[in-house]
DNA sequence: CACTGATGGTTCAATATTCAAACCGATGGT
DNA sequence: ACCATCGGTTTGAATATTGAACCATCAGTG
């Protein structure tokens, strides 16, 4: 591992559950040493992208990130873009919809709506991490994921989020295949009870999926036809949302393509 | 100059005008050997900081930068803050208010507010860099700022923008030190023409400036009592920012504090 | 077609940087 | 006074970085 991405993993350690880490703590998380932890953390702040705080002295994300996101949401405006793809699914479908960033080995939140229309909704959290075996977002992104990343997710401990996770990874694989033929993943009551989720994937310039476009409905709703009609919608949606940041769908992706 | 702190300053190398570099162009602006940028590159690259873009293979700011970004908005919610501050700031001025930046050497534009009050407003664009110089909000910061850093940028050839840009450093200096009796910078059409903007500097937690709040109008507006009213009010809002952003004001600020 | 000058990407020996463990001064709890 | 922990610094030994030259490819040009 090279030393910039050993600096770049120093910032991975920072989640909404842990904004601050001291240099000690650091250490440890990364598995690096002291020394080394405090020169990288150094020449990221000076860099900008973390800051020390007075008192504690420990370490927190920096605002030169806001800047550089600010660029990168100028080159390509994937936020803005999400923005009105959200809208538009949000409005057609009368229920929660988000979408999620795949950043390195996790799945994060990086936008929702809620819809008012009904009385009931899912609620959800910005930034929060998505497991990729009990949320369709996860499942839509690991189907179209590399085998090897594949292997590294689930032969890792499955965590039991409700009693409907599933678990067995051989049948999530089986599950996996089926979305390759469809291009849709979905979650009945895996990671939170009572949710019924439909997910797409949206894909990276690489033809790699960089995460998915999600509606999350109560289960008690997704009766009928009502599945069906959003399980075409958030298809088209991630379709559009890939093509709109420049990105491709790889070439077994079942929807149609140009 | 370490490693990570060469692969920071490649980032650096984007800009609004320059949203995607290719390997040798990157190469000839940061001034190192090819093979370096490469593998800098690349690093940056599966940390998510960079991407490279198909056809061209040249490299962009990457969607990693939002995931940091968003989390470091959740640690210290400066938008979310600067947002309301700009607002409050916007409708009692009735004229353009934005915020700006310190990042490493660089001052740049992070937000802003337009109102719709007056026909005639002054335009800006996001992440634009700004003079020290020839800038109320440089200038704001550049008071406050350590001497060292002072004299490099003074040092420095300084950009003539119109015909009243001041490039003589000694009497910036003076400049300086007017403003660090009073909190407020002031630039009579500087950098642009027929601006007339007031600054206050905004602090980080280490009592050093951060970045600047400034409000920004038409020459033939700032007549009778209107500049000495936007001066009180930018500085008290420049104060609530760096309260709210969890700052503290350097113990040789004017203005009261606690 | 061959030549030219770009491009992105790769190799390798010389070299400068980074590593790990021990150490330091300060702080805080017992 | 003690012990543990904190942030930070030093050391020779180990390791990664460097830069020039090299390759394949592409676009334009005579």
């Amino acid at each position: 591992m090279g030393t910039v991405a050993k600096a770049l993993s120093l910032l991975s350690q920072f989640s909404l559950s842990r904004p601050e880490i001291g240099l000690s703590d650091m250490a440890r998380l990364s598995g690096m040493n002291k020394a080394t932890v405090f020169r990288l953390l150094s020449e990221l702040e000076t860099g900008g992208l973390i800051e020390q705080i007075g008192p504690t002295r420990a370490y927190r994300l920096g605002s030169g990130l806001l800047r550089l996101a600010t660029l990168r949401d100028a080159a390509v405006p994937l936020r803005s873009i999400a923005g009105s793809v959200l809208d538009e699914l949000c409005a057609t479908t009368h229920e929660t919809v988000h979408m999620s960033l795949l950043q390195g080995q996790h799945l994060n939140a990086l936008a929702h709506r809620y819809s008012s229309t009904h009385a009931t909704r899912v609620t959800m959290e910005d930034a929060a991490e998505l497991s990729f075996h009990a949320t369709s977002s996860g499942l839509a992104v690991l189907a179209f994921s590399d085998p090897g990343f594949v292997d590294t997710v689930l032969s890792s401990p499955l965590r039991t989020f409700t009693k409907d996770t599933r678990t067995d990874s051989a049948q999530i694989r089986a599950t996996l295949d089926s979305i390759r033929q469809t291009g849709i993943a979905e979650s009945i009551g895996g990671f939170e009870v009572d949710v019924h989720s439909h997910a797409a994937p949206v894909f990276g310039p690489n033809r790699h999926p960089i995460g998915a476009l999600a509606v999350a409905a109560p289960v008690s709703r997704m009766t009928g036809r009502a599945p069906a009609s959003i399980q075409r919608q958030v298809a088209t949606q991630a379709q559009e949302l890939t093509k709109q940041i420049g990105g491709f769908c790889p070439p077994d992706f079942p929807i149609s393509q140009d």
